[in-house]
DNA sequence: CTTCATACTTATACGAGACTAACATTATTA
DNA sequence: TAATAATGTTAGTCTCGTATAAGTATGAAG
């Protein structure tokens, strides 16, 4: 794993996704995702390319490198995970779930992932075999 | 809640462990605690007196205020509640469950905190009560 | 082909948080 | 009590991530 901040991080994974939704990634899309003004996305998309992470010709287009992809994968992996303990599991609004899931994605170990998957497939599998477990389940987390 | 930030929660979070094993806390023993130096500590503790959380004397004890140590407990509440998720929930290192527990201790809301105090009371009931839904569970989360 | 709107970059500055180096205070002990 | 060790603070610098302001490139319309 190569050293990169927590913010480089998050500008990665936003390529990623904003690479789903339009053909050409460009500064501007990035800025709006993430809540921010150009000149900081033009200053992370620098560092992401001096780190072989992305491809960027100035005035151009932004795409990940293999490199890049892989990570920026990986980090959404992550967020994906913890989105559904919070929003799923947890039963927390969608905003909510959101927030925590992106303050802790860049901070979990992968054995950390890994176990939470598997307690979240275990629930899951758990509630979807029996009904009253799930009643259980819901029961035991509250309305509130 | 007043705003302050991570950094300076931590600072609070660290004044308050740091009081239940020494009578009077130094700024030696947060730089120590916290892994910083000396004139770091120096900074914070006065941002945390200007905000009315410590009393702070120059070269003197640093003591928590009632507010400040409200504050301070919240935040600790919930470092507990992630630790016990990482460390005996999902089994993970304790070293591991610690630098967790400490990236997400800020950034859940109340509300996130109580359901998954719910959550690990419910697993917990549940292994205590049954054997074989705890070798399930342990089965489920895996050996590595 | 020139003009103009849009998008991108560069230059500069700021706040948070950390560091080192240097200075000040307190405590110890010879 | 005077020297010295331990501790605390101040001053100045660094990095990271953000912003605003101003200049540069692209592309569409007249």
């Amino acid at each position: 794993m190569g050293a990169l901040t927590e913010g480089l991080e998050d500008y990665l994974e936003a390529v990623l996704l904003e690479e789903k939704d339009r053909r050409f990634v460009r500064t501007k899309d990035l800025a709006k995702r993430l809540g921010v003004t150009s000149p900081s996305v033009s200053a992370a998309v620098k560092a992401l390319a001096t780190a072989g992470l992305v491809n960027h010709e100035s005035y151009g287009h932004i795409e990940l490198t293999p490199k890049g992809r892989k990570r920026a994968q990986l980090v959404y992996s992550r967020h994906r995970t913890l989105y559904r303990l919070f929003a799923k599991t947890l039963g927390l609004p969608a905003r909510i779930s959101e927030t925590n899931a992106c303050a802790m994605e860049h901070r979990l170990d992968a054995g950390a992932v890994r176990k939470l998957m598997r307690l979240l497939e275990f629930l899951e599998r758990k509630a979807g075999a029996s009904d009253a477990f799930a009643a259980e389940l819901e029961k035991a987390l509250g309305d509130d």
